[in-house]
DNA sequence: CATGAATGAGATTTCATTCAT
DNA sequence: GATGAATGAAATCTCATTCAT
């Protein structure tokens, strides 16, 4: 019985993934889920009281554990910002290793919180997860000093999006592992080239 | 008497701009729209045969005009393949060139276009543009030889993301048309110093 | 295992009983019941065919007792008609007497009947009485003589809710045997010094 | 098209009062009130928001008017605390006056406030109007001194209940103003009389 | 043509009742 | 018999679309 019940629950939340996935939280439906889900369309209020609250039981794991990760990573960044430049980019380096290990285990969750979670208590945590990264970046190319001009805002912001944003590709493209690793380590050399080289002039 | 017709048009196009760019295609509210345009709810369907069709018009010239910059720049690289990195450079930063003169004529439609058009006709367009993009960069980097490993296609699908996801917040952060061309110049660069250091290992 | 069905039913009635106090027909759940009496909700449906007959069960006893008690006094009174007021007012008094002793026996049944029945088959019952103490004290106050009028009909019938309404206020503020009986020896006694200087007028 | 609008503002107000009347608030349905009106479900939501803005148009005039009339008489007798007894009854009289005159327009209003009104934000109106009632008789019987013990209480409580009740039933039963006026004369007169007495002893 | 009231389908949610285990 | 998960009808409410005026 207990193993039902888990089993009906699994299938619910897989239909969510499912759903969440293609239409986006507000445009998701519970009788489409109910449905996809192979039970009554009442059932699912059984399992979970209502949509927020399933959405948040598919999606709040994944959103904790990213705050945690770059929250702490910020206060690392903190932490080494007179540090030479080789050791901070092991600290991104790190940042990816941990990214790429927390996406392995939850690709179509981290998909949905940060595109389809419009309308959803989660709405805000795309722009939550890139102002923090922007923090970062601010931290390791500017040491903390100096002025940061508009047009220099928008650089890091672009290149903050692009971390939020290129993990959500990879997610769509890349199924593997290993993949995943390199591709991040990959895009990772660009920027650590390109802003070595800016750096210089 | 067809002025007037063209008035009211417009403003209805003009309604739904900021319509569809606050809620997105499916959260938008027909009522709403006919309410900011100044006319009645029904007479919206006179001008526009539903809310899809409404859609279209206000998106579809952007969608296209997009579809035809990427695709000639598409042809534009291929016919170009043999000639040196630096002039390569000189396309990619073309390229950035002409999506500013795009999108300093049409900000709302594009980022309407690429993150508020779920539920509509152009939900895939993203997708679509980002595809195209990583076609061209699979050209300029490789030249069209030699194996591209799936390492390589994710790195560049994550670059090419990047460049239209860079469109999107920069239109949601810079307003002035010299910041938006600063910004992307500063992000070329950027990607150019990186790919040109990867391109010498 | 009678015991045991006996035990089960008991603690059904129990539950129910609270529920339908404090939520009233209509808005009592089953599912509540049946967590209440600590079994399976279906249970509930092996013992009461379903809400109604529950609710039967547990009213229906004193609904009746009411409607015996108060057709039993109207017969009573209709046969000492001619007799001298005091004795009248003897009867009239013995009436609370036996209210007083069933509601000490069934307050929440007496509450639950007169006041949360809305939506059973019951709703009616608090109309049925008191068109009976009308009919009563129309046979008290006019002798059976002489036309009734509306004026009077009008009065006599608040009067009956009164006796009615008191049952219930007195249930919701009184707790003790002995302040219930002296709350309505307290209103018998101001109705029947204002009905006898009525009389003497 | 403003008569038109009135005129179906009017048929939901009709239907709405029945259907609150018969079922009670929590009970009534939003889709047999729009089939009773004569117009789609929707439509309902036209012009009331939602169900329990529909029963404030409907019920929260007679309750502002019920609250003025009681809380005025309270000063009033208030004021007067210490004239003979039969002034006083005269405002009891008076009491009674306004009531009916409130009461001839707002027959079906005043039931559904009083005892249809469960779940809704007036299910407190009763115990409201009944509470103050209560204070007044205390000013009038007991002119502030002495002690107040339980038992005097509860015969006042039910006193007051009596009054609230009184102008239920009456409504139910009587429908010319002359004869509403005369039933609640009649059983002033019998409660005047009954306390009278009962001060004696 | 313009209006905006009306429609009706579909969304979320609740709950008495049923039924496989 | 007992269980409690599952059902399915019905409730409230929203909104794109239609249509009488």
């Amino acid at each position: 019985m207990q193993t039902l019940k888990e089993e009906i629950k699994h299938r619910i939340l897989s239909a969510a993934l499912d759903e969440f996935d293609l239409h986006g939280y507000s445009q998701s439906s519970m009788r489409r889920i109910a449905a996809e889900a192979g039970i009554a369309t009442g059932n699912i209020y059984r399992y979970y009281g209502n949509k927020e609250e399933l959405f948040q039981a598919l999606i709040r794991p994944t959103y904790l554990q990213f705050m945690n990760l770059i929250l702490t990573i910020k206060e690392e960044v903190r932490g080494n910002l007179f540090k030479d430049v080789p050791e901070q980019m092991g600290l991104v380096d790190a940042t990816f290793n941990r990214l790429i290990t927390l996406l392995e285990e939850s690709r179509k969750e981290t998909k949905i919180l940060l595109t389809q979670s419009q309308g959803s208590s989660f709405e805000h945590a795309k722009r939550e997860l890139t102002d923090i990264i922007v923090q970062i970046f601010e931290s390791v190319i500017f040491h903390g000093e100096g002025d940061i001009g508009p047009n220099e805002k928008t650089a890091v912001a672009i290149l903050a999006l692009t971390i939020v944003e290129g993990v959500c590709i990879t997610l769509q493209n890349v199924t593997e592992r290993e993949q995943i690793r390199h591709s991040f380590v990959e895009l990772a050399a660009v920027f650590a080239a390109g802003l070595k080289e800016k750096a210089k002039a």
